[in-house]
DNA sequence: GAGCCACCCGTTTTT
DNA sequence: CGGGTGGCTC
């Protein structure tokens, strides 16, 4: 093919990121390391598809992780001079699909106005089946019965299928809820999370004519993360790519990290039988970080055993040592996280927005919250309570999606007594069996509230209100604006003025909340050429965490290490390293789960260019409460300790420890306080020497003050000989005992 | 039907 | 600690 001017495209890339770009068509598979730049060679790889003629814009489909991702993949095409590919492909799985499945609805037996349900929707549906069918939550969990029938979606596997798998009476209970929810779904007009990945297929396999239509569009399909794909965009993915075969993945199987949500390493470890034909590149330069961070971060991750060889290496320098911290508690771990920000604020001139802290859970963002505060240091945290999940914004939200959705029963339950308007549950059954009886849905039945036996009068009338009320909203919703509609409605509900009257500070947040909400319609209604209800609400349904997250606002930034993948930062904390935390104490027993915490770790480690701090507190708060003694992590101990450097927050725990030696913080003044110190006997460095060791004074809840005579066994197993203040020695397995180091 | 209180439970991680 | 639930009273 004649090329035209494409130079520009391959400028700046290492020559195995360059063959990426202008391979030929076929299967390829990038294996990209961390920081090695993939996303550079996917966005240049379109372009490039684009300038040489292969394909135009719509052709291309690809696929991102997050909206964000997508969204800069847009931005930095338009650079390139693609702005016609603004309305392109580019999405994630989840945006995709809804995609297909609007304009495809009526083939599934759907409307194209269908409402997505997120995950307390759904959950919604299974408490109301499970209702139906008369099991009790004691035994079965709703939450177990969702998360059932979520893994077999994701594996791609239907009631029938499912059926066949139960491994136990909890399964066989999923297995009755499954094909109800399914139909449930469909009456109401309405899809789950995973039916934006499991219909397309669902609908590819039935309808081979739209299949080809699609097949035929899309000559090039590149995908992005491809390590976190589960089965059902497995086969999504290959009946797209069976005409052209123009399939383009890149993933790197030592950043998989969402098995737990059906993703399935397979699809990138298989991917050369699937597809024996492909070409393999491998990108093993790093842009990002230091040697000794990837140095460091290799060290862990080798320990898996299902992994490909494969080694990270950089042009960079060797740079600073990775620092361990051990802080006392919770509260020190976040004070030294907060005086290691001030530290290099002061002397390297970063600014705010160089720092990250991840953690493995969300509720750990509390502590380091308080201390940021208490330090006045400017925040963002990513996740946690999302504003779209909270109580006032989905009471609003459901009355849009009634509007958008009439079929929407699970909606509508939601706000048929909120605000209070004294239709309760026995009232709401009572329409539900007329409806029923009649087969017309919820909304229809309130119509006809004459006809509906046991209510009074005053009952009917109310009732009937509320139904004209939606009603009214709903032949008003293509005469005027999202945005007067749902001024409108929100005002006419009486909502904000029943806050305003509470005066509650809780209640004047909400408040705040839902004007936000409001304004977030105008301003979508303002960005979106066709501004529509269905347009906004889906808009919501898939927004990310991480997809409003600014890197652009001055503040540190706070979110969990899943939340993290993609990003990069100078400075980058991982806390909260011990064992039961991270790895999380559900994932130690298993292999395969201990092996993705490992990943976890690595994805974390390898998020920072310069500096990398790893914290753990010898106590931690769990539940508000109880105070439990942790041990470091075992990532810690799998770490290189020529690449890691040990701080402590109380030097005087170590009694062994000499001034310090080492080359590593020579150049150091003046010294920060607290003092660090290097490692005296690092080789040995164990969790039980970190964390007791003979003539330690401790405190136990039970028995008081005493001293460490002796220490036996190891990890789940250790316990410690104490002789006590009362004068008896007692045996304490650590494990169960509440022990406070003094 | 609604409001109040006492208990219970939990928590990964997210599209 | 904080949210959800179930049982109680008005």
């Amino acid at each position: 093919m004649d090329q035209p001017n494409v130079n520009h495209l391959l400028e700046g890339l290492n020559p195995e990121q360059r063959r990426a770009v202008e391979c030929g068509d076929g299967p390829v598979l990038v294996l990209a390391g961390a920081g090695s730049g993939k996303t550079r060679v996917l966005i240049q790889r379109i372009a490039y598809l684009i300038a040489t003629g292969r394909a135009s814009a719509d052709e291309i489909m690809a696929v991102t992780f997050t909206n964000k991702a997508a969204g800069e993949m847009k931005e930095r095409l338009e650079r390139l001079g693609h702005t016609h590919l603004h309305h392109g492909w580019i999405g994630t799985f989840h945006s995709l699909g809804a995609r297909i499945l609007r304009r495809e609805a009526v083939h599934l037996g759907l409307e194209s106005t269908f409402n997505i349900y997120d995950q307390d929707d759904s959950l919604n549906c299974v408490k109301l089946i499970l209702d139906e069918l008369d099991i009790p939550g004691e035994r079965m969990p709703p939450r177990l019965a969702a998360h059932y029938i979520s893994q077999a979606k994701n594996a791609f596997v239907d009631p029938q299928q499912f059926k066949t798998m139960v491994e136990n009476d909890k399964m066989q209970m999923a297995a009755e809820v499954y094909p109800r929810y399914v139909q449930m779904l469909r009456a109401n007009n309405a899809v789950d999370f995973d039916d934006l990945l499991l219909l397309p297929v669902v609908l590819f396999r039935n309808h081979p004519n739209i299949l080809e239509y699609y097949q035929e569009k899309f000559r090039y399909i590149l995908v992005d993360e491809y390590q976190d794909t589960n089965r059902t965009q497995y086969h999504l993915l290959q009946l797209l790519a069976q005409k052209h075969r123009n399939l383009f993945v890149v993933g790197d199987d030592d950043q998989s990290i969402y098995r737990w949500r059906g993703a399935d390493l397979r699809n990138i470890l298989d991917f050369g039988r699937d597809y024996p034909d492909c070409q393999v590149f491998r990108l093993e330069q790093n842009y990002r970080s230091t040697q000794n961070i990837l140095d460091a971060a290799h060290s862990v991750i080798v320990k898996n055993q299902g992994r490909h060889e494969k080694r990270l290496w950089t042009q960079k320098e060797a740079g600073e040592k990775v620092h361990i911290i051990e802080a006392a508690s919770e509260r020190e771990e976040a004070e030294v996280i907060v005086q290691k920000i001030n530290e290099e604020f002061l002397s390297n001139k970063r600014t705010l927005r160089d720092f990250v802290i991840l953690y493995r859970t969300n509720a750990q963002s509390r502590a380091i919250e308080d201390a940021l505060r208490r330090h006045g240091i400017a925040y963002i945290i990513v996740g946690g309570i999302r504003f779209y999940e909270r109580k006032e914004i989905k009471d609003v939200l459901a009355y849009l999606k009634v509007v958008a959705n009439p079929l929407d029963s699970i909606s509508l339950r939601r706000i048929i007594n909120y605000p209070l308007r004294g239709i309760g549950e026995a009232t709401v059954r009572k329409i539900q069996n007329y409806a029923l009886q009649h087969r017309i849905t919820l909304l229809e039945a309130m119509k006809h509230t004459d006809e509906i036996e046991n209510l009074s009068p005053r009952l009917r009338h109310t009732i009937k209100a509320f139904y004209q009320f939606i009603a009214k909203y709903i032949s008003l919703k293509d005469k005027i604006s999202v945005t007067e509609l749902a001024n409108s409605m929100v005002e006419e509900t009486g909502i904000l003025q029943n806050f305003k009257a509470e005066g509650t500070p809780d209640a004047l947040t909400r408040m705040e909340n839902i004007r936000e909400l409001l304004n977030a319609i105008s301003e979508y209604a303002r960005n979106v050429e066709n501004p529509s209800l269905e347009g906004f609400l889906e808009q919501v349904s898939l927004i990310t965490d991480i997809d409003t997250w600014d890197d652009r606002s001055n503040a540190v930034s706070l979110m969990t290490l899943h939340s993290a993948k993609g990003l990069e930062f100078p400075v980058v904390f991982i806390s909260g390293l011990e064992e039961g935390l991270f790895p999380l104490s559900r994932n130690m027993d298993s292999q395969d789960e201990l092996e993705e915490e490992r990943r976890l770790f690595y994805v974390g480690a390898t998020r920072a260019r310069e500096k990398l701090y790893l914290t753990y507190a010898r106590t931690r708060s769990r539940f508000g409460e109880f105070q439990r003694n942790g041990m470091p992590s075992r990532f810690l101990n799998e770490l290189d300790p020529a690449v890691v450097e040990l701080f402590q927050t109380r030097p005087a725990y170590y009694s062994r420890s000499r001034p310090s030696s080492g080359s590593a913080h020579r150049h150091r003044a003046p010294r920060p306080e607290p003092e660090p110190q290097a490692m005296p006997d690092y080789e040995n460095f164990s969790q039980e020497q970190v964390l007791f060791r003979k003539g330690m004074r401790i405190r136990h809840s039970h028995f008081g003050a005493g001293r460490v005579e002796a220490i036996e066994g190891h990890g789940e197993n250790m316990k410690i000989v104490v002789a006590f203040g009362d004068g008896r020695i007692r045996k304490i397995m650590v494990k169960y005992a509440t022990i406070e180091i003094l």
